[in-house]
This record gives structure tokens, C-alpha cells and sequence, in this order.
DNA sequence: ATTAGCACTCTCTAAAGGAGAGTGCTAACA
DNA sequence: TGTTAGCACTCTCCTTTAGAGAGTGCTAAT
């Protein structure tokens, strides 16, 4: 990326006036509030090799400049400086998600609105995957003779429960027997290593080993295999609105539609997600009607081996170093409060 | 309401033929599409008797009438006539809504998804309260030294959970002691009784009354008392951008924040909604951020106490006569599906 | 009581004109 | 050679204007 000096102001000067603003940025613009010590007709031949060189577009002939998807991909990866939070936002996001509550999803839904509230963008949180917590213990609630209520009780304190169907009645001491020679087999092992389990391998020292009860089990542990599946919780859609890019009631939909899909939402952002913090930009997004957004996504931890992703979504003309710092903040928040 | 038989046709004609066009009804458009045997100049003396009456306005001098809410509230009251339903929508319907699912609240899901794809607008579900719904059986799992999971199986095979923190340790036996315990006085009860329940009253015939078990069981008492805390479920919330009434963004905004608030929609719910099924129009409703809207409430029953409302909401020149066939539909075919 | 005829009102759309912002080019300058 | 001032040109956006269209209310005739 052979950008001088001055070329990185300007196309630093470009994208930051246009976040603010939402205006294509002209050359008078910029010498008139950076102060480059140049005259608006070199800021413009500058102007004119950068769009040459794809970092910048002109909406119409003889407007001013806006980034290009990879003006912001530079502009990201190299030039912008993430600001620190306030106390005041730092104490917020303690207060917001330190564990006064009672489960898991509650955090994450906090979570989804406390990063709305401050970003003043979407928020998309997806719900945890518990494959690397550890099973601590297992009860089985009858609910009807043909419906068992499955409990589990994670390391980390954090429950799981499922509705399972079995295929045959059971009555409640065979219950109970059941529930203890679950513990027995299962507990300490994380989710990930029960959903590798196979029946057979379990019915390998089953004492009794009546079909009924295969076929239960089965079922059983069918319940304990399947992921938390795809929950995803969002929280202020309705700050797209806010956006003057959103202004056009077809574009509006285009992202309020794709927002009611969670499988699709969970889709593109388990694709783009990376180990730490990551940044979509654009085109660069796998669903065509997130190509006038951003996606920024970054990975909590819940502590108990609870693992899971969030994400912001904005235009592509978002402010990323307010949303930078603002991820990185909640990340470390989580950190210290569930971090090992 | 002293409307003559030609007033009544004249009013049904202009409402009817609004909410499919969305366009002020001239009285020329009725003399062509209405055969109602006059010219248009009678037809607008009794457009003009109406609106002075208050069942009709005008958007601006000279142009055709619109209802008012006072005009629809006429028409649902006295003039619609409510279609009959297809076989296949029946079929739908039921195919959607039969239980092959676990919990209550997935066929609450569906639910709000199905009355939004046949209706067109936005569907609200209120999740069900369970006031009704009897206690069989609570049981306690230990999460850590000082939270329980507390879960409750109702007569229907329904299950509610919470997480409850208790004021100090308890060890496992005791929490197996103080199930039964609880198991012995509330069990048979609905959660309506339950709610009445006092402390003292249980402590009544208390066999140990240790002063931390006072206070544990308070908790869990809490727990149960608690309400189905006010869970709200959407379908087809960007349906209301299909109307041409909210081609206006401000509009969009006021009514998709509003259904961001789970509280608030609760509650202008709830006080709309009767005992069967019922019609809130335009400034009828309690929130003003509504006032455009109408909303159609109903009753539903999911079997063994669980009672609970949904809506749907759309412009107050929304299809009364198809949304009415088609509540009343789900309300049917939920009856059959669930009914005593 | 109903209807035809007609002038009038109001909105909506398209066209036209002008202001404003910004560019690219050229020529001068350090 | 890089930088800058000057200037003509382009394009959008806003406002104004004019005309078409739809519908009304009134009057007079049936």
C-alpha cells in the first residue's frame, strides 16, 4: 500500500469528515479544517490519484469525494487511532453486565442493548455456544409420561434446558435411575465431548440394557447435543433509522427484513467472525443486502467455557473508531467480570 | 346511530374501497364501482351529511372523503361482513399451530409468524400467563452454593424456570429437603393461589423453622410468584413498510421504536384487549404513538390454563373483514387443537 | 328528491431557471 | 518539479411556474 504521507492525511482527512458529515468531502473542505499546509489545489490532485488509485469514488462528476469500501479498508487497517472510553462508560458497562442475573441469555440481551445505546447502531448478538463448558449435572424433570424436561448445570453455573419427546412412557423411578446413570456417565465432560459421545459407547457398561431405555437415552442425549441453537438477539434496530444513508424506505426494509431472519444473520456473521475483533466492510460482507453495511465482530466469553459472538452493524460510513473502542471496552469488561 | 339504509351503503362503499386503494374516495369512483342505483351528485350529499356527522374527512378541500376512526369504528361495528377462510388457509393453520413442539412458548412463535404471513401486518403475541395453570411439581437445582434453578411443571406439561438467589449456602441435602417440603404445600395449587400465599401461612405447620430456611424459602417463594415476566413475540414487524401510509420515515420510526418496548406494548395491550375478540381504532388507542394504527386483540388458550392475547397491528384503513376471518380462524383452530 | 352542468379549489407533476459547490485544467511561480 | 491561483465547466438541488386532473359544492332543471 504505497500511500505517502500525505496521501494517508487526506484519505484520513476524506473518511473522517464523511462519517461525521454523510457529505461527499471537497478539497476546500478539508484545507479549510485539517490543517495539511496545503492548498486546496494540491489536496485535490492528491484527491484525484487516490480515486484513481480505488480509495475514493465521486458520486457524480464534479462532486466532492467519498470513500471507497477499500478507502475504508485502509483507512481501518492502517490510520485510524481508537479513542479510549470515559469512566462514566467504562462504570456503565460494569454496572450493565456484571452477573446480577440469572442466566446466560439475560447477560447476552443486556448486551445486545447496552451496545446499541452507546454505538448508537444495531446490535447483534449471538448466543453463546456452550460447546467448551463442562457438564456438572444433569436432572430430569417429568413432565408428562412422554415428555422429560432436561436440566443442565454447567461449570460456570450457567443452565441449560431442553424439552425432550421420548418415543415410550417411563415412570419416574426409572427416572431417577436414568438421571443418575447420566451423571454418572456425563458429568465433567464438556458439551463438545458429549456431542462426540455415541450411544454406544455409553451402553458399553450399561448394566441393563433394555431397548426402551436405548431409545430413551438416545433421545436424551440428543437434547444434551444440540447446540443452543442460533438464538440471536438484537438490540436498537431502530437506530438504522438515524442514518441518513437509511433515509430510502427500500434499503430500510432490505436490512429490517434480513434482520428477522436469524437463521441468515447468525450465517453471515458466524462467516465473518474471527478469533478476536474483526471488521466487515461493504462488499466484503457474504449476504448482497448487507453490502451498504459494516459489520464489526468480536468474540465474549462468558466464562465456563460459554463462548459466543456479537456484532455491530452499521453503514459503511460508521463511525469505526468509536465502535472499535467501544467492542474492545465491552470485551474487556466481560473479561474481568467472567474472564478466567 | 340513525344511518338510513343509503348512508350505510354509501359509508361501507367509501371504506371499502379506501382500505384497498389507500386513495380518498370521490363520489364518482362509488357511482361506477357501487351499484347503488344514483347518480353522483346524491352520492355526495351523502358524503357531505356524513362528514358532518363525523364519519368521514376530508384530506384537503376538495379532494374525495376518507373515514374517519369514528367511520371505521361504524363500519366494523355494523357494516363489515366477515369472509369465510379457505380450506387450504385452515389447513395452515392447523398444520402450523399442532403440537409437535415442545414448549409453549415455540407455538407462540409460530404463532406471531403465521397471523403476520396471512395477514400482512404486524402480528403481537403476548406470551401466556399461567395464573391459571396449576402447580404439579417444583424441583430445585443446586447451581452454585448460593443460586437455585428453580423449575415448576404446571398440570398442562408446561414449564416455567428461574434463577433464584438465595441470601446464604445451602447444602445439598437441605435443598432435597426443602423441595418436598414445597412440593407438599403448593402442589394442586394454581400459581394464582400461590401468588396469595404467604410466608406465614406455610410457616404455619413448619416443622423446623431455622431462620435461614426463612429466608431461602422466601426466596423461592418469590420465584414462583414472579409472572411469566411480560414476554413479548413479534412476526412481520416490516410488514407495516408495505403500507402506504407509513411511506412516511417518521411515521416508521415512531411505531418500530414503540415495538422495540416490549413493557409498552404489553401494557396497550392488555388494556385494549377483552375477553374475546376486539377492535382498537386509531385514537381509541391508549398510546398515542398508535394513533394511526388499529389493533385487533384476541384470546388465545393453550390448554391447561395458559390464556394469553395476541394482536395484529396495522393502519387504522387496515382489512378489517379478512383480519377478523382470519383471528377468528386461529382462535378455532387453537381451540381445536388445545381445547378443554 | 334527484340529477346535470359548471365554475372553482386544491394537489401533483414536469419543466425551467438559478444558486452553490466542487472539479479539472492551464499557466504562473518558487 | 512540485505547488498554487484563477477560471470555465458540470452537476445537483431548490424554487418557481404552469398545466393537467380529480373532485367538490352550488344552482337550476327535472
Amino acid at each position: 500500500m504505497g500511500l505517502d504521507k500525505r496521501k494517508r492525511q487526506v484519505l484520513y482527512a476524506i473518511v473522517h469528515d464523511y462519517i461525521q458529515t454523510a457529505e461527499p468531502v471537497g478539497s476546500r473542505t478539508i484545507s479549510r479544517r485539517y490543517e495539511l499546509g496545503v492548498s486546496p489545489a494540491t489536496i485535490r490532485n492528491e484527491m484525484s490519484d487516490l480515486e484513481e488509485m480505488g480509495y475514493l469514488e465521486q458520486p457524480y462528476t464534479s462532486a466532492g469525494r467519498i470513500p471507497s469500501d477499500r478507502g475504508y479498508r485502509f483507512y481501518v487497517d492502517f490510520l485510524l487511532r481508537v479513542p479510549s472510553l470515559t469512566l462514566q462508560e467504562i462504570e456503565l458497562m460494569k454496572r450493565v453486565l456484571s452477573l446480577r442475573m440469572s442466566s446466560a441469555e439475560e447477560i447476552v440481551q443486556q448486551l445486545a442493548k447496552l451496545l446499541s445505546a452507546l454505538s448508537n447502531y444495531t446490535a447483534i448478538v449471538l448466543g453463546p455456544s456452550q460447546v467448551q463448558a463442562r457438564l456438572r449435572q444433569v436432572q430430569l424433570v417429568p413432565v408428562s409420561s412422554r415428555q422429560i424436561y432436561l436440566v443442565g448445570v454447567t461449570d460456570g453455573g450457567l443452565v441449560l434446558n431442553r424439552m425432550v419427546e421420548i418415543p415410550v412412557a417411563v415412570e419416574v423411578e426409572s427416572l431417577a435411575y436414568l438421571q443418575q446413570w447420566l451423571n454418572q456417565r456425563l458429568a465433567g465432560l464438556t458439551l463438545e465431548q458429549i456431542k462426540a459421545t455415541s450411544l454406544a459407547e455409553l451402553q458399553h457398561d450399561m448394566r441393563i440394557s433394555i431397548d426402551l431405555f436405548e431409545a430413551i437415552v438416545n433421545e436424551l442425549l440428543g437434547g444434551l447435543k444440540q447446540p443452543e441453537a442460533g438464538k440471536v438477539y438484537l438490540g436498537g434496530t431502530t437506530n438504522i433509522l438515524n442514518q441518513p444513508e437509511f433515509h430510502d424506505l427500500q434499503k430500510v426494509r432490505t436490512i429490517l427484513e434480513l434482520l428477522e431472519e436469524d437463521a441468515l444473520v447468525w450465517e453471515a456473521i458466524a462467516q465473518v467472525a474471527g478469533k478476536g475483533v474483526s471488521v466487515s466492510i461493504g462488499t466484503e460482507n457474504p449476504l448482497s443486502a448487507m453490502h451498504d453495511c459494516s459489520l464489526i465482530t468480536a468474540e465474549y466469553q462468558l466464562g465456563g467455557g460459554l463462548v459466543g459472538h456479537f456484532a455491530l452493524l452499521g453503514p459503511t460510513r460508521m463511525n469505526y473508531e468509536r465502535v472499535l473502542a467501544l467492542v474492545q471496552g465491552v470485551c474487556d469488561t466481560l473479561n474481568q467480570l467472567y474472564g478466567m
